[in-house]
DNA sequence: GTATCAATAT
DNA sequence: CATATTGATA
């Protein structure tokens, strides 16, 4: 008797084992499609089915009680995978939107062009592109340790927003006729920007207005928000296709379309961390900073681990005069409706 | 949602 | 001084 409920027991454990693993890589397909905003979450999931997978066959000896699919954003104790999570988070972090560390108050420009920090300095060297403000807000020194749904985050940085728009927001009726001062988007902000993003469903469908309640951030104006997203989308666009341009367009059926926006990386580090490292003053090729995340040269992300693609399109119809292209994914939120369907203007 | 203006940065 | 970026506005 016993010795059968054990046996079931250890049973039902692998079957959890697997059903978990099982519920982990569909949610990691979900997430592809924001691999370009999400690369680090879709690299936990990964990490985390693998780690799994390495337990299952082995002794099951860890307890995988408690929870019947926990995914991601399970309450928090989470066997070991979940420790896997914590370990991750834990060193990349700072990456993940507490990059801000405003340590440098000032940029070399001398000694900058080494690549030697091919980790995950990618947008350390981004935040200081504020404007003269008198106002250093520390803010940082957020160590959250929320793992979950990547939006839900930490509300730290709401105090620099304010300081930097909310205050000065007083029109200053003077030479400029009532030009309101420009608001400064921050690494933090944009990063809470993308977040609302991804949550309301991508840059195509969500409304400024969403946009802005979801920041949740103090000053911020719908016209600024709308404003940045048009900045947003029209450098995320596809802004080189450079391939392709030989007549031999039909060798090609898969593009790559949107890679990774970053706020203006600085001026010396913005290199591709991998690959040729391209020496620079190559000056904008009409790309500009934003350029580097089409279609071949794959895209640059510190991210350690493998990395795929952003979203893939495949061409549609192969006599269709309209050059439309569908964005092959499972996500419900992006799937929805029409308005998911992004014309090629090669 | 787009186009244009204006302030800055390069 | 010209041009590119980027946020504000029309």
């Amino acid at each position: 008797m016993i010795k059968k409920l054990s046996n079931m027991d250890y049973k039902q454990k692998q079957e959890r084992c697997g059903q978990y693993i099982k519920a982990l890589e569909e949610e990691r397909r979900k997430i592809h499609v924001f691999q370009r905003e999400l690369p680090l979450c879709l690299d936990l999931v990964t990490q985390a089915i693998e780690a799994c997978k390495r337990e299952l066959p082995g002794t099951a000896t860890e307890n995988m009680y408690g929870q019947s699919e926990c995914s991601e954003q399970t309450t928090g104790e989470c066997t070991p995978v979940l420790e896997q999570f914590l370990t991750i988070k834990d060193s990349s972090t700072s990456n993940e939107e507490e990059e801000l560390t405003d340590e440098h108050g000032n940029h070399d420009p001398d000694n900058d062009s080494e690549d030697k920090n091919m980790k995950s300095d990618w947008l350390k060297s981004v935040q200081l592109w504020n404007q003269p403000d008198p106002l250093l807000p520390k803010e940082e020194g957020t160590q959250e340790k929320m793992v979950d749904t990547v939006v839900k985050k930490d509300e730290s940085m709401k105090k620099e927003a304010m300081a930097n728009g909310g205050e000065r927001r007083k029109r200053e009726a003077e030479k400029d006729g009532g030009r309101k001062q420009r608001r400064c988007w921050s690494s933090q902000l944009h990063r809470r920007f993308l977040n609302a993003l991804q949550h309301l469903g991508g840059p195509h469908v969500a409304t400024p207005k969403q946009i802005k309640e979801l920041m949740k951030i103090d000053g911020l104006t719908n016209d600024e928000v709308k404003s940045h997203l048009q900045k947003y989308r029209l450098h995320t666009r596809r802004p080189s296709q450079t391939v392709s341009s030989n007549g031999n367009s039909q060798t090609q059926h898969l593009v790559v379309v949107e890679g990774i926006w970053v706020p203006k990386s600085d001026h010396s580090t913005g290199r591709t961390t991998g690959g040729a490292t391209t020496s620079g003053t190559t000056t904008r090729s009409t790309t500009g900073i934003y350029g580097a995340m089409a279609a071949p040269p794959l895209p640059q992300w510190p991210s350690p681990s493998s990395f795929r693609p952003s979203i893939i399109v495949e061409e549609k119809g192969s006599g269709s005069p309209s050059e439309e292209v569908v964005v092959r994914c499972s996500s419900p939120a992006m799937s929805s409706s029409t308005r998911n369907h992004y014309v090629k203007n090669i």
